[in-house]
DNA sequence: GTTAGCACTCTCAATGCGAGAGTGCTAAAT
DNA sequence: ATTTAGCACTCTCGCATTGAGAGTGCTAAC
């Protein structure tokens, strides 16, 4: 099974390359001339065969050059894997643009999502980070008019969620400064789930406000984790394999219904840890609609306090030896200022 | 050239509604068959000849049936814009998910972009409101650790940001507190160029912060103005007439880039009053990547302080008469809703 | 183990053809 | 004067046929 010869790999390794640049079958001749090899094109053919008996390749039909199978692309991934690294230059660039963007958490996404998708030409999905264990900070009572509060709640992570609360009677500014002290006070540093705890409070407002408190903090958690950033959309269409329109439609209509999307972005990455990276191929025999395509993923952020997803998606023969480090990299910056935000402030 | 008889009137516009329904040139006997009418196929043909001449009709090729041309579909539109509403039913349940929603201009945007995708079948398009106006409210002052503050600053009209500053030096919570009411009595009310022209401060810190409060608030203001939601990308590749992508790709690759969006977005509008609708039917020869599609624009909001554009953008041969209507229905309720954050706060 | 040669297979583009749909025109009917 | 029936004409679309080209697999020679 994986008596794979050197020659074979390396053979196989180019014609896989080449398909990716060309996007059409790889028959042998074509393969001698173009890339000057020492062989004729008859050899080649003898090694093509063998590599078709062994699943690396496929084809089309009876007269047409090899097209590597899922296992092939699944091989050449696994050789490069370790070895593709992003250009300093790149690095720089994407490093940059990121320390360049304000420190909101929306703002990092759909830089990221950008990013992703440039860069390797396909379709970046991103989540923003889920935060395990949300905290509170600080909050603000703010009184506009008559019985209308607004509540501004400052989360760790640099999380600041607004609302407008309306009070059952008017309250002064200077108590709801006070109640805010006094919430500071007795809140720092606890998590939703101590402050649904706590004992209920002798005061009204007191009693009232937290209330409230826990419901935003909890609303505020499920927007944010749930939240998906997409962009490139428009890339597939120009890959060769989508003109006929049939195949795109269903890859693209996953986009549409974030549901699914979510499903398939939790599914696939429960299994790896930060810092791992995962490729699927081929939707892996289990999404039907992804048989054609790609997708490159990996979690990031600090595990146990806040993670999140982001990958991308292509066709089959996308360049892995492009995208792979960008997603690695991209997670890799995205993990570091998710950690300095936790822990920085 | 606007003699149409009657019977022309009501026959062009039979024939507009079933090519939008049909996607199909519309031929006479068709015509005659499905409608009931009781004339012969040779009278439709003789005055679907005459429409022809006049321009409102074009033949694909000698022996097809008849399409609208842009002339006809401008007819059609005039004919039933102030004539087409909205079911109640649909209204009200449109109504409903906004006032759901919370009161994040953000969360309107994605709303009002996904309701309008949805319920068109078509692309959908909206900027947030560029603020004429933008005028300060309130600012805290909360120091987090050492030399870092965060700022949060609320604005007129419900926006809030917050930044991470850092001080010369460390500050005590006491005297940012006394700093921040300070500076609220001092700006409420006030616009960004008249907080820019006050006198210079004599307190170091209060210069500080004014400085980065003036340079924020641009910075916000420029931030949700550029902003532009898009939802229902993946809807035109369901219409039969972008099946050979070719053109599909075209028009998509707009919506790829921000910046040409925006520009067609604002040259289309700056006509048009709050409102007012507006219906692009084929580009009108402008936009050449939009020969084929339409696009229904209105602006929103409160003139001279806070508007923003919105619409949808589907197929020559999109449903009008469900479109327009629901344009101009979101477009009346974000106006409201703008209106309402505007003064009512 | 490698290569040359050859018969074989299959796709793809071009061609031709017939069916079907729709038109325009003319002459008859209302 | 309008409407209708009839008919010849035109053009597209789908289908089958065909030939060129590319690529393979196999065998025999190097």
């Amino acid at each position: 099974m994986n008596e794979l010869s050197e020659r074979q790999k390396t053979l196989l390794l180019l014609i896989i390359r080449d398909h990716i640049e060309s996007a059409q079958p790889i028959g042998s001749k074509r393969l001698v001339d173009h890339y000057h090899l020492k062989l004729s094109s008859a050899t080649i053919r003898n090694e093509m065969s063998a590599l078709t008996e062994m699943g690396y390749l496929r084809q089309p039909h009876t007269s047409a050059g090899r097209v590597p199978t899922e296992q092939g692309y699944r091989y050449f991934v696994s050789q490069m894997m370790d070895q593709a690294v992003l250009p300093e230059t790149v690095q720089r660039t994407i490093s940059h643009q990121f320390h360049q963007s304000g420190s909101d958490v929306t703002q990092w996404m759909t830089l990221a999502a950008s990013i992703l998708a440039h860069q390797s030409q396909g379709v970046s999905v991103i989540t923003a980070p889920h935060i395990e264990q949300i905290k509170f900070k600080h909050v603000e009572l703010i009184s506009t008019q008559g019985r209308q509060v607004l509540m501004v709640l400052v989360l760790l992570g640099g999380e600041v969620s607004q609302q407008i609360l309306t009070l059952a009677e008017p309250v002064s500014q200077e108590r709801l400064s006070q109640t805010a002290t006094r919430l500071n006070a007795l809140l720092a540093g606890l998590t939703v789930d101590a402050i649904a705890a706590l004992p209920t409070r002798s005061d009204a407002l007191d009693k009232d406000i937290l209330t409230l408190i826990v419901q935003d903090v909890r609303r505020s958690a499920d927007r944010v984790s749930g939240e998906i950033y997409t962009d490139g959309l428009t890339n597939v269409l120009a890959e060769p394999e989508f003109t006929e329109s049939e195949e795109a439609r269903r890859a693209l209509k996953i986009f549409g219904e974030p549901s699914t999307l979510k499903d398939l972005l939790d599914r696939t990455v429960t299994s790896g840890n930060v810092g791992g990276l995962q490729v699927l191929i081929g939707g892996e025999g289990v999404w039907e609609e992804l048989r054609q395509c790609s997708m490159i993923v990996a979690r990031y952020g600090v595990p146990g306090m806040a993670t999140g997803t982001l990958g991308v998606l292509g066709p089959m023969r996308m360049s892995y030896s492009k995208t792979i480090p960008t997603v690695r990299f991209v997670a890799g910056l995205l993990s570091d200022m998710v950690n300095d935000t936790i822990s920085g402030e």
